[in-house]
DNA sequence: GCTAATCCTTCCAGTGACTGGAAGATCAAG
DNA sequence: CTTGATCTTCCAGTCACTGGAAGGATTAGC
């Protein structure tokens, strides 16, 4: 099947694919005519590493998990720990959020937000608190 | 002031400012060695930098910010507005994480973790219950 | 069979915000 | 006088694409 196909099958952009080729994803067939030509087992990959970047894994975090996906007799655990270790940093990104937040809302607060010169938010950012 | 000196000061990276004087966030004097030579002025201007991209702002918004800040006749609301679309970029960001956690926590909880090769979140990237 | 639209190919360049490193000048200390 | 730190510029690399140009292939309609 074409590009264009493989692209809507998987939800992912054709200039995604080729860039996933180009980086030793996916090695799909070529046909007669010089079009790439993917099976099922591409589209699959394909999904695969959709669903894994879209869960917030690297591209080399994603090389990692197929590799460990293609290897049966690897353990579980080795998932796992990838895994663990992606949810370590996603909630070490919220916290760091959260602080933001916090920050920003306070500032949004204390400003007047009308046609007055004075903000609170450039006195901040500016330094005049510290 | 050398730049190793204004790095210290404003707690960014020598390399960082050279970056910010190249995309004209900042123009500082030369000394006749040709070594840059920071005033305080420029001192207070990279910690402003350093505290908006802290705060989560693009290194552009921190341009509209500086602009902001240096024209004393601009109102607070152009300010607050700023302040308020980063506060709901960050706010829809966390949403987006916590949903992310809530699936890898899941995952990572029904993976058994041990040297068996069976495993659930291979299974979910594969799109088995899918 | 012709034409136009769509799809495919490759290649090159750009994004954001730095970061690393090489090659060479300058400076400060002993 | 030498060593080592600091400065300069310039080029390349990061990450994960994304955009666009130039050109070949295919398909749909007439």
């Amino acid at each position: 099947m074409n590009i264009g196909t493989a692209a809507r099958r998987s939800a992912l952009p054709a200039k995604t694919i080729r860039y996933y080729e180009e980086i030793g994803l996916l090695r799909p067939a070529r046909a007669d005519n010089g079009y790439r030509d993917y099976s099922d087992a591409d589209i699959h990959r394909l999904k695969f590493l959709q669903r894994s970047r879209g869960l917030g894994f690297s591209v080399e975090e994603c090389r990692q998990l197929l590799s460990l996906y293609g290897d049966t007799h690897r353990a579980s655990a080795d998932v796992k720990a990838l895994a663990a270790t992606k949810l370590d940093q996603i909630e070490h990104k919220i916290a760091e959020l959260q602080s933001l937040k916090k920050t920003l809302t306070h500032l949004v607060r204390t400003c007047h937000g009308d046609a007055r010169p004075d903000c609170p938010i450039l006195d901040e950012l500016s330094g005049a608190s510290a």
